[in-house]
DNA sequence: GATTGTATCTCGCAA
DNA sequence: TTGCGAGGTACAATC
């Protein structure tokens, strides 16, 4: 356990930042923020993140919010007083700073975090299917389903229904940002149904390289967001069991 | 130090927890979040921060934001399996809930903080009248500012003006929210100059009871934002001496 | 409880 | 770089 004296803590923080490592720093302190405001936190035990990025957050025991932030990027500076360190934070891009004037340190972490993991707003293909089964305008207005999960020759086609005009339409579903394979089978299952087929692509994003495919062939995509289908999804089944309460469970065994 | 152990900290944790302790974890961990969406975090190592309030929040390494949140109030629970502890968090008025699994950890840190000190966001009144000055519409559409920091028999006001009717008009800042001394030294000005006039307090915020003062005795009020005025002020700044990183300097000495 | 508006909003994307 | 829209926005004030 790193000591807790201020020059030692001046030093390991010098040390840590220099090194770009995650610091936490549990601490007396009082901060001044100058920028697109002007703030004073007066003297209390706060904790204070400094993120690899430069990112910096002051939080207080309570509330979700941090009472101080910074984005990155960020020139992080430590000097040491008699009585104190103080640690400047240092908007590079913007006039923005914040001073803290650290007194004492209850407890102080630095290091570098393991971190490749992912992370994904989810929604199965199928649970999306389902929610534009209940409302095919969210595909397009006026747009009404005939079939889901149609067997064709080339392959299964999430939705086919029929636009405004009485025109024919295939509609691909990716849960997430379609890339150019994504663009490829709606192109195919499109050509495999003949010319007088409209073909649309839903995703919650398309790479360049498939927006220009898409377009280029004259397939339709539209943007769809996961938390929007999310929402009406939740809503729908507070609906059907109302008065429970009823989001999905991930147990946790 | 704490030791690390699973049984350790799944003990530690759940005491911290029942005690309303501050908690933060440095640990190897994998999150689900359900509710107004829906999402899952590979594992990885990251911050896990439990406040006493029961706000809670995953840090990554780098960003601004929490990769996972969830705003008070929330139930927390602890379980401990044989290879991991399980942390849920579910929010008590919405449903929503929050499940990390931890698989070992690094650096846990759990204890009431003593955190009085209050936060302020300030402008000195000179400040805003500086600015008040320059940008009298923000008082109100037409109004014209004739002389500042008048001094009168009742005492100093702050702005004297007339308004888009010709009317004259006394002003009084505050820099921050205005209790009933505030309204009684306004209304003390107002009688002061006679029937004629119109009086408003300008202040970022208003207790009931100022409120209450202003409405009977028919004086004006109106909030200001601390923040866009800032905004206004830096800006002009930035005019003034264009190029320059123009901020206040919060000298540190 | 539901709605509205602000924020040192942040963040991503397009122009 | 700037502007615009979305967000699990959060949060306070208001009805």
């Amino acid at each position: 356990m790193a000591s807790l004296g201020l020059e030692n803590i001046s030093e390991q923080l010098r040390k840590a930042v220099s090194n770009r490592e995650f610091i936490l720093i549990v601490c007396l302190c009082e901060a001044y923020y100058v920028g697109r405001a002007r703030s004073f936190l007066e003297k209390g035990e706060r904790i204070l993140m400094i993120k690899e990025d430069t990112s910096f957050l002051i939080h207080r025991a309570t509330e979700l919010e941090p009472v101080n932030w910074q984005p990155p990027p960020n020139y992080i500076g430590v000097a040491a007083s008699r009585d104190h360190v103080s640690l400047t934070v240092k908007r590079i891009r913007k006039p923005e700073k914040i001073i803290v004037k650290i007194h004492s340190v209850r407890s102080f972490f630095s290091g570098r975090l393991q971190d490749k993991g992912g992370f994904h707003m989810h929604l199965s293909e199928k649970e999306i299917s389902e929610i534009l089964w209940k409302h095919p305008e969210l595909v397009e207005r006026e747009f009404r389903i005939t079939s889901m999960e149609a067997r064709e020759e080339t392959g299964v086609i999430d939705v086919l229904g029929v636009d405004a005009k009485g025109c024919r339409m295939i509609v691909e579903i990716k849960k997430n940002r379609a890339g150019v394979e994504a663009a490829r089978q709606v192109l195919k299952y499109a050509r495999g149904l003949g010319k007088d087929v409209r073909a649309m692509l839903l995703a919650p994003g398309f790479t360049d390289e498939a927006e220009r495919l898409l377009k280029k062939n004259r397939v339709e995509f539209r943007r769809i967001s996961i938390a929007e289908l999310t929402r009406i999804l939740l809503r729908e089944k507070n609906m059907e069991k109302k008065g429970i309460s009823t989001y999905i469970d991930y147990s946790d065994s």
